[in-house]
DNA sequence: CACTGTTCCTATCAATCAAGTAGGGAAAAC
DNA sequence: GTTTTCCCTACTTGATTGATAGGAACAGTG
């Protein structure tokens, strides 16, 4: 329920370098650009280049390029990269946690959490993001996205 | 995206409370029913208290007890208890996440993303989880819940 | 009413992890 | 070899988690 800094900033710099001329920017372009602090940036950069989502080249004229299409490029498969994984309960995987007597079935809501997350990161690219073609609706749940009965309020 | 553990030893003690005989029980019956260390599930009935969703009563044969009856006291209502906002972005609630250039969309996920929690954790109630009758949809995501064009990876 | 046992309530303190800072080292181009 | 840039490690700060101790309110009993 919690989005950390991490994953916040990794995002801003991943659109950042897919909205970049010729998709190469430097580090301290990235930080300038989303007022990221630069050396909390590198750490960040670092992690999205071992996860394989960046191409780093040093010295004059480096800087970082993405290392598939922007339209390849999910806004999950970000998240997972710095995050490692997507949904967590008191530090673990949301599917580790185990629950006995009567909060056995909590472990479900969190997975049915988790799909519902994971329904929309990884269907959202970082291009639809830079085009505003697939802007997801607004958030008033209208429709019930899993099926589920509606509980009787009194 | 992480369950803090503060949310989740409040829905089991919750859970814990609605299960009891009479719906009254002690805080050390509830955390040797769920394992939850005393003290600091101490702090999170106080919480729950001041939220409205418990009373407690002190002296011998004291304890806590829903202040509602347990259909009416929803996931939703535990988690934004102790934890204030549902969805939070570097520690701020997600509507006042602002951003500049290109990750201005960046918001509409993370509204996007809290409208998918808020359907299924205000949509289940305490009831639900005990009697397993409105269990959340297995995650296989095959159905997107949020209406969306599909992006074609390559 | 005083006493006693039970229970909730609060304040304080150590351990752990995220967030941010600082500085030195290594590769690429001129 | 100098400059530019990425790469890596160690350190400081603050919030979360968990443990400990003591105080305050309630109910029953003589």
């Amino acid at each position: 329920m919690h989005v950390s800094a991490r994953s916040d900033y990794a995002l801003r710099a991943m659109l950042s370098v897919a909205a970049a001329p010729e998709h190469l920017a430097k580090a301290a372009d990235l930080a300038a650009d989303q007022a990221i602090p630069l050396s909390f940036l590198q750490g960040i950069l670092l992690d999205l280049r071992r996860a394989g989502l960046l191409h780093s080249q040093r010295g004059v004229d480096g800087g970082y390029t993405l290392a598939r299409p922007s339209t390849a490029i999910s806004v999950g498969d970000v998240l997972r990269a710095v995050g490692g994984t997507l949904t967590t309960v008191r530090g673990l995987p949301a599917e580790s946690a185990t629950y006995h007597g009567v909060a056995a079935r909590l472990g479900g809501v969190w997975l049915a959490v988790n799909g519902a997350i994971e329904a929309i990161v990884d269907r959202t690219s970082l291009a639809d993001l830079l085009t505003g073609r697939s802007v997801p609706a607004p958030p008033a749940g209208t429709t019930p996205p899993v099926p589920m009965t509606k509980q009787e309020m009194e």
